[in-house]
DNA sequence: TGACTCATGTCAGCATTCTGACATACATTG
DNA sequence: CAATGTATGTCAGAATGCTGACATGAGTCA
């Protein structure tokens, strides 16, 4: 199949499988979070803050795989509605360091357990075994593809 | 940059991890694909064209991810600039096959080698056993986000 | 100290994708 | 045969994310 040029056989390309499976994944978290009003990069946001109080907005943009002007525009929408919080000067440099409010931690309790129901569901069938080689396989790709990418 | 350099363990989950690899292989694609003035998306429709001739615009849409209106934005554009042809009327029905031209083919070409250049890289560090286990993984994962998906 | 580099927050414009909607074509079912 | 359901191609408007750009603050180095 490769010698001949016929290209790249997508039944049997590993990153065509990936791309797969995180789309059959963001589709899965959308129709869980929907219900509840949320997005999935809102959703991350917030998950992101929970888990690490104080970080920025270029932070959080690199947590959630979007751009710092994508994140800044949901950040300022979660401010307006009273989500996360953010203070007026920054305590050191630009940075603006961002927190959860008790209204935002309850609203991301829920989708929590629904998102958590996605990732349970997607592991059902998998062994711990399996589990822990897809961790560390995910790893060295994600870690191979980053290295070279900034030699090359 | 964070100051503190507090954990950037961040949530280790399988969901985040599939979600980061994902990224990171967009990213390199987007940088070996860029210099040939295409994209990720384009690159997709050209691929499956090349290995089954005559998909609809539909058909294409649901291989590459994205919807057909998306999809139909898109091929229109391939079509205007000569890398793929429709007949003006269907054959059956409404369906539309497509097919590379030669320009098109040739245009391919040189984006599979770059794109599986990265696959390539993003698999350096693998064995063939744990290749092989990863692509069984990816598929149960997607098994088991569809099969609920459906029923729930 | 001053020049330089890097990262940040933010504004503005553009591109891409999506949602909604419609007409059409085929298959199924009564 | 008519009614229905499903799938398609396509147009239009809206949402979302991105690129480009700017000023600012911090760290580095001579």
């Amino acid at each position: 199949m490769s010698q001949n040029g016929a290209g790249i056989d997508l039944d049997k390309s590993l990153g065509y499988l990936l791309k797969e499976a995180s789309s059959a994944l963001r589709a899965a978290m959308e129709e869980v979070l929907r219900p509840l009003g949320m997005t999935v990069t809102h959703y991350s946001c917030l998950e992101l803050l929970a888990q690490r109080p104080g970080l920025s907005n270029s932070e959080l943009a690199r947590g959630a795989f979007v751009t710092r002007q994508s994140m800044n525009v949901l950040l300022q929408a979660l401010e307006r509605d009273g989500y996360v919080t953010r203070p007026a000067a920054a305590p050191v440099g630009k940075v603006l360091p961002a927190r959860l409010t008790p209204r935002g931690r309850r609203s991301l309790e829920k989708a929590t357990v629904a998102v958590r129901s996605v990732e349970v569901r997607m592991l059902a069938g998998l062994t711990e075994t399996e589990q822990s080689g897809a961790f560390r396989i995910l790893q060295s790709m994600i870690h191979s593809l980053r290295d070279d990418n900034a030699g090359a």
